[in-house]
DNA sequence: TCGGCTATTTTTAGCGA
DNA sequence: CTCGCTAAAAATAGCCG
């Protein structure tokens, strides 16, 4: 027999039983890989999975649970299963705390960043923030500056293709005229109508240059709350 | 030659650049294969990294509060075994959750802030950011300005009294010297003497201004990884 | 649901650019 | 840091208990 494997697609799969198998495989594999990149490459690693029925697998490196035995040190005395949730609830809390202290410094750093709360910090501080600052910006305007370029050029194609279209479209209508005979009124109605929708088009063109915040990832990097 | 690869030990890398290679490869497959298993199986999956430089790497298969919500609305079904999970569990994971959205957000925001992970933003993006950051650099600048006039002040001050100091001492140095008789050079060493304490004084002194980075705080305020 | 077993696919270490 | 490459290592789909 061939037993040839097929190529899988990465869709829903649809038969119950596989999926639940598959699920518990690559549940593993993923955990286990979560694990060596924190002992590998020595960094805090969380991983939240739940499952279809809602259960939850998490795992979250060790760093990450050693610190803050202040909070860790609760205390589960049911002797009925005292081992699993407690684990479970630890690991919550030591995360929770993690988060926020990171949250708090995070927080910090960007409120001064945009200027608030200097009051703590002095004269080194300050030109250190600065300089970078001023790196974020520098970047910031570069970036800007190629955009506009894409833009611009963009712009200026279309322009030429447009104007070449008018262009075309007026030799048209002034060789009906000559043909049938038509008024000059109409023939500068059409031309003027071209015209107009020449201009419309290019200022409101080029969706993917433009305000669409469809998905999320824009959202997550302006740091605007999700939208759903 | 056989360029024979070991099997690789799961332990810290010790080699830099080897461990930071290993990381970003690792880290995308870790991630890929986390959207694989939520796409296969049809599961919510959240993962976050923290890189050893204190960089946020965050997916999560969907939004994290439809995740809540129905983690949240799951009771025990199933009559084998009543769900382990407490409220104050579901407290704690709602609270890691918005946590870890939030922190997601702070860090995607101050990456773009320093320039970084740009090129998912629009020009009107770049443009609103440019703003913000040019505020904020406004700001800094103008706190150093005010700082360093206020050490300007406290140094003249320092200085004039100083001088004022000096030119008592070198007053009393003549009044005894003409009571004792003392030599001319003599004289003149003391009075050199002074002069030199008051420089090394002005430029070096106020440790409250200058470089203290021994507690946490300020590194984190600017930023930077913790020293642990 | 789980473990074990291949054949096959996928990941990735090491290296160079 | 990233990307590409290659061969080795690891993960896993499909199947059988």
């Amino acid at each position: 027999m061939r037993m040839v494997r097929q190529k899988t697609q990465i869709r829903k799969i649809e038969n119950l039983a596989a999926r639940q198998v598959t699920f518990s495989k690559r549940r593993r594999g993923l955990f286990k890989k979560a694990q060596e990149l924190s002992t590998l490459c020595d960094v805090d690693v969380a991983l939240i999975v739940f499952s279809a029925t809602g259960k939850l697998f998490h795992y979250s490196s060790s760093s990450i649970n050693q610190v803050l035995e202040r909070r860790g040190l609760l205390q589960s005395k049911n002797g009925e299963e005292p081992q699993q949730t407690s684990q479970e609830m630890q690991a919550e809390l030591k995360r929770s705390a993690i988060l926020s202290k990171e949250l708090a410094e995070k927080s910090s750093e960007l409120r001064q960043m945009k200027g608030e709360d200097l009051q703590g910090l002095n004269l080194k501080d300050l030109n250190k923030l600065e300089g970078i600052i001023e790196s974020g910006l520098a970047a910031v305007v570069k970036t800007k500056g190629e955009r506009m370029w894409e833009e611009i050029s963009t712009l200026k194609k279309k322009e030429a293709q447009l104007l070449e279209e008018n262009a075309r479209l007026k030799q048209q209508l002034l060789i009906m005229d000559t043909g049938v005979g038509e008024t000059d009124t109409q023939d500068h109605r059409s031309h003027h109508h071209s015209l107009t929708l020449t201009i419309s088009n290019l200022s409101s063109r080029d969706p993917s240059h433009s305000n669409n915040f469809s998905n999320s990832d824009t959202c997550l990097k302006l740091g605007l709350p999700f939208s759903n």
